[in-house]
DNA sequence: TTCGCTGGATTGTTCAACGATCCAGCGATC
DNA sequence: GATCGCTGGATCGTTGAACAATCCAGCGAA
């Protein structure tokens, strides 16, 4: 949802961003969503979990109908799993999810890179592998988590579509999901700070053949090693 | 959600499959949401609507609380715009969804046609053709549409892949919403008739390098053609 | 061991209520 | 005559409570 906002504010004009700002007054069953996804993301559900609606709701010092809301949204992003009349829980990756997760990652990411994009998507892209430089040489590990997100996320940004952005977004919620820092050693990352920058490079240059096929390389061998890693 | 099902018995194994069955016992929320979907495919509801909750609550026989979760469901697949303390309306075509639509399309459908597929799924795409042919002759003008929208869903069939079906089912929503029958006469359908057929025969041929050139120049040529009709 | 029952817990759904918000209309003021 | 501010009605957002439906674990009987 937030993701959806602000890839809209970056595309429309400015009288309907002004229109369409309209006081952030996000509804509680929205803030219960933000919450759960944070809660999510850092790891503090862990995939299997059971969410029950009466304890949320408490603990959340809302209703049970709200925290219902909140669960259809998150189910929607495949964030967590509902099951009738036992109980939502939280996503697990099932066999084939690995596989099936980064089939879609090289669909749009490759497609967006090859499209090219305009100066200034193309500047956050490389804003993006600063940003894992310099979280590198600070030992910052989560840093880098973040950094190498936000470098696929604006990959896709280089197509300006919003449908694409949410997209990756829920793609990109599920991999901090599923592929939490435990996994995430320092030398996981090693590889890909400067293969970011070789793709950054080439897409800087024009070279948008080039660039697709290193970051369908890229993708190609972060599936293997994350398949490796989890169970098939 | 149909459409997940669907896709989800395709690609599980038997087992699971059994598992996952479970006695199709949709609840209330659900069927609401594949009514007002019904409506809105069949164009009893036009974009820039109004649906008041309690109205359609009455209409349906169920709680206000039901038909709410059932907008929630239909918001997050883009067919319902929420605004809040307003209401809930069809959604319409604003700027640049047209252009952001077909980057979706594709994205995934040029990525799944060029990546191969099976012979069964390759089977189903040229089902869709045969589908297409006979509802030519046939003079069906409504089964022409469905006839396209399933050969293209079958171009995505191929990668297997649950989270492209499900995306692509709601694009191919989106469109039947926005580019209703009305729009579609019958010259509409000449071209793309034997297109699909050349698209096919590349595939089948393993020419798929080929068969996603020319999807692509069909996408390009479609997307203009739906921006000449529509606004821009 | 297996079968069937039972009780408790949780979900699915409904209903009624109240505050918050928006919108149209209407009158007052300049 | 146009703008401003108010007011009332309609609708949404959220809550709390209630009850039926469903599932699950445990226990006893065959």
């Amino acid at each position: 949802m937030a993701n959806a906002d602000q890839g809209k504010n970056e595309q429309v004009g400015l009288d309907s961003a002004r229109a369409r700002v309209r006081m952030k007054v996000p509804s509680v069953a929205e803030r219960v969503a933000e919450e759960l996804r944070y809660q999510l993301a850092e790891g503090f559900l862990v995939p299997g979990a059971k969410l029950t609606e009466a304890t949320i709701a408490e603990d959340l010092g809302v209703s049970r109908n709200t925290v219902r809301e909140a669960f259809a949204e998150l189910a929607g992003e495949r964030l967590l799993l509902r099951q009738p009349n036992k109980g939502v829980f939280v996503a697990t990756l099932e066999a084939g999810d690995i596989h099936d997760v980064y089939t879609v990652r090289r669909a749009i990411e490759v497609s967006s890179i090859r499209a090219g994009g305009s100066p200034d998507r193309i500047a956050a892209v490389r804003a993006a592998v600063e940003e894992g430089k310099r979280a590198a040489v600070a030992n910052d590990n989560e840093g880098l988590g973040s950094a190498n997100q936000h470098f696929h996320g604006a990959i896709v940004g280089l197509a300006e579509s919003n449908r694409l952005n949410t997209i990756m977004a829920q793609i990109l919620a599920e991999m901090r999901l599923y592929f939490h820092k435990a996994t995430m050693n320092a030398h996981f990352y090693s590889d890909w700070l400067k293969e970011n920058e070789h793709i950054c490079s080439a897409l800087e240059a024009g070279e948008l053949e080039r660039a697709g096929d290193l970051l369908l390389a890229y993708l190609n061998r972060s599936e293997q090693q994350q398949t490796a890693i989890h169970g098939e």
